[in-house]
RNA sequence: GCCGCAGUAGCUCAGUGGUAGAGCGCGUCAUUGGUAAUGACGAGGUCGGGAGUUCAAUUCUCCCCUGCGGCACCA
């Protein structure tokens, strides 16, 4: 006899040689319509495959994450038969569910093209017509990796042989098509619903390395019903809308040409944004006991030698000389070297430590081309870097209130969501043990004192110290990682940074790296695409449009203006012969804050119709124009600057 | 860097082996109109660059550049 706990706590007991089909057909035959496969103490298992031990039961269907699961499985499977039937030769390798979908990596000689995406599409809705049962067979290895070469299928075969050698080989069967697999799968091919698409065509390498052949990836989604896909769909679109790229150049915040490839051009609404940004940080670090400063974009490559960059990072490095000289300088690609030059300036004792360096440090990487993406990756940038000199001692509190201190400004930014990811000690490394101890611990208590979640990333720390990094997540859900804090053994040493201690000797200082937005660049494309390119108050590049019902009262709209710029706000006057529809319409669309309309009333009155994005024009306010001034310039203060 | 796709007016895009079109934007004129598009007229393109096939190429072929989607990379 078998013994089955249900979700319910309820148990059956059923007879040897019971099927998951059994059970759920036992329950109801709905159910068994319904079930896609069961969960064993949560094994995931065939419907059709003999329970041979007791234990709790679940019943997959549709409704569960792993059934959904399941379809885009099978959706892979179906999709990689529909392509051997329809272009016979090519080879199957992998086919993995990924987030919303799936993806199945195939070798053929000749490429296949998005255009064949129709056809492949209708054999697969062919192939769930046909409704074939999935069959799981256990096979043996050498058996298995036989019949693989035999059908030439060397990728397929290579896969089995990397298996461990007391892994039980299965095979699943449907229809003609067979594929190895460790399932398990839908009872038949007519359960995958008819709510997929494919979506792309990419190279991707075998096992996913570089050296290896390419092969071509076929990714697709695939959900519950139709109505899934097409919210899919919609989702996508909405997401494309917050595009940075899109937005930027709809906004009139930035280009890029292709004499500059990766750079970034900044026009006038983009560069108030950046400074808007970057004068709070830098408010905020001043406040922190970081003192600023700026160092060489140019460095001597004997520099670059000696900090061990040259070795590593020569083929991302941007090598500039000039005629009269012999010297080969390199573009800096980081400033950390830079900041020890300052540090090592004169003796330093060990009075001056902590010593927080802090650059809005001006970077070239030559990345390579197929990485460059908007903002988002470039080859030019500037960081928001900073160096803390200090005793071993000091780095536990130093890191604390680095943490406190990214916490405030993410929180001040809009993003409320925040991980932070511990990686210590990796094989290969620089230091003593107890160092690394001492390091990892300050750093792993400094994390947990957050409050944030706290995931561990073990042996991911770089060769020279361990590290955090600071994860956040944006308004439709995606992960980015842009703050972190690095201890480093290693450059101190290498530069030979010191100090003098109260024992009169010199000692090496611990160098912590470290950076909240990462690059600026790339932080303003998340942020822009986080507020879907409506800035708040504080950090839009115009935030008032002073507008006019006629022409009459385009003097009054001057005068106006010119307050609420001496107030200090970014004020623009729209004195078009337009209709006010027509003005409010364009300026909704550059998503300016607050459009300021003067007609005659206000202009007797010495007053301003207030109109707020987002809120149409229900809630227009009339106000003098001292309480215009007061209320937008006490709602354009930046967070760190109210004290209320 | 690798694979696939794309490049036509300032922007978004249509189109064709016989040297090109729309909407928006821009300019001129009229209109002075209370909260998401006033009307008329007009200007604007070596169809990404180079080579080839052809009587003829924006269209077909090849090479290059750039962009897009992935892969690899990201101190």
């Amino acid at each position: 006899m078998i013994d089955l706990e249900f979700p319910d706590g309820s148990h059956r007991q059923f007879d040897d040689g019971v099927t998951g089909l059994d059970v759920a057909m036992d329950i109801s035959p709905g159910l068994a319509k319904q079930a896609f496969a069961i969960a064993l103490d949560d094994e995931l298992r065939d419907l059709k495959r003999v329970i041979e031990h007791d234990g709790k039961i679940r019943i997959i269907t549709a409704r569960d994450e792993e059934g959904l699961e399941l379809i885009r499985h099978d959706a892979a499977h179906v999709l990689a038969e529909a392509v051997q039937e329809l272009f016979p030769g090519t080879q199957v390798t992998i086919g993995p569910i990924i987030d919303d979908g799936f993806y199945y990596d195939f070798a053929r000689e000749e490429h296949f093209s998005t255009e064949d995406f129709a056809t492949i599409e209708a054999k697969m809705a062919e192939i769930i017509d046909r409704n074939d049962p999935i069959e799981r067979e256990v096979w043996n290895r050498d058996e298995a990796i036989a019949f693989f070469k035999d059908k030439g299928e060397t990728y397929k075969a290579e896969l089995i042989s990397d298996l461990p050698v007391d892994e039980e080989i299965t095979l699943y069967r449907q229809g003609k098509w067979v594929d190895l697999c460790l399932g398990p799968h839908l009872p038949s091919t007519g359960k995958v619903p008819k709510a997929f698409k494919l979506m792309k065509l990419a190279g991707a390498y075998w096992r996913g390395d570089s050296s290896n052949a390419q092969l071509q990836r076929i990714y697709g989604t695939a959900w519950t019903n139709p109505k899934e896909l097409r919210a899919y769909l919609t989702r996508l679109e909405e997401a494309e809308k917050r595009d940075h790229r899109r937005l930027g150049n709809a906004l009139e915040l930035f280009h890029f040409q292709e004499e500059a490839q990766g750079q970034v051009f900044w026009h006038p609404n983009g560069w108030a944004l950046y400074r808007a940004l970057q004068d709070y940080v830098r408010r905020c670090q001043k406040k922190a006991g970081y003192a600023e400063i700026n160092t060489p974009q140019l460095m001597d490559r004997k520099f670059w030698e000696a900090s061990g960059h040259w070795d590593k990072y020569r083929e991302h490095m941007f090598i500039s000389s000039i005629d009269q000289e012999d010297k080969v300088l390199a573009v800096k690609p980081m400033n950390c070297p830079c900041h020890v030059q300052v540090f090592n300036h004169g003796q330093k004792s060990y009075r001056d430590l902590p010593m927080r360096l802090a650059e809005f440090g001006s970077c070239h990487r030559y990345e390579p081309s197929g990485a460059l993406h908007g903002l988002m990756r470039v080859r030019a940038f500037v960081q928001d870097d900073a160096h803390i000199f200090c005793r071993e001692d000091q780095v536990t509190d130093e890191v604390k209130a680095f943490c406190t201190l990214l916490q405030s400004i993410y929180k001040d930014l809009g993003f409320e969501e925040v991980q932070v990811r511990f990686a210590d000690r990796p094989e290969t490394r620089v230091g003593s043990d107890e160092v690394w101890d001492k390091a990892e611990a300050s750093l792993k208590a400094a994390a947990d004192a957050t409050g944030l979640e706290v995931v561990h990333n073990p042996g991911d720390g770089a060769f020279y110290g361990p590290k955090l990094d600071f994860v956040l997540k944006d308004a439709i859900g995606r992960e980015w990682q842009t703050g972190t804090i690095q201890a480093d053994f290693n450059l101190p040493e290498r530069l030979d940074a010191s100090y003098v201690a109260e024992d009169g000797e010199r000692h090496r200082p611990v160098m912590l790296h470290r950076a909240i937005l990462g690059s600026f660049e790339r932080f303003l494309g998340i942020l822009i695409e986080h507020h879907a390119g409506n800035m708040p108050l504080w950090l839009s590049p115009i935030q008032v449009v002073v507008t006019t019902i006629t022409s009459e009262m385009d003097d009054y709209a001057r005068e106006a203006a010119a307050i609420l710029e001496a107030a200090g706000l970014r004020v623009k006057t729209d004195l078009r012969n337009e209709k006010i529809n027509y003005k409010v319409r364009e300026h909704s669309h550059a998503k300016v804050p607050v459009i300021a309309v003067a007609g005659h009333r206000e202009r007797e009155e010495r007053t301003l119709a207030l109109r707020f994005l987002g809120e149409g024009g229900k809630h227009q306010q009339v106000l003098k124009l001292d309480e215009v001034v007061a209320k937008l310039t006490s709602e354009a203060t930046p967070p760190d600057m109210k004290f209320d």
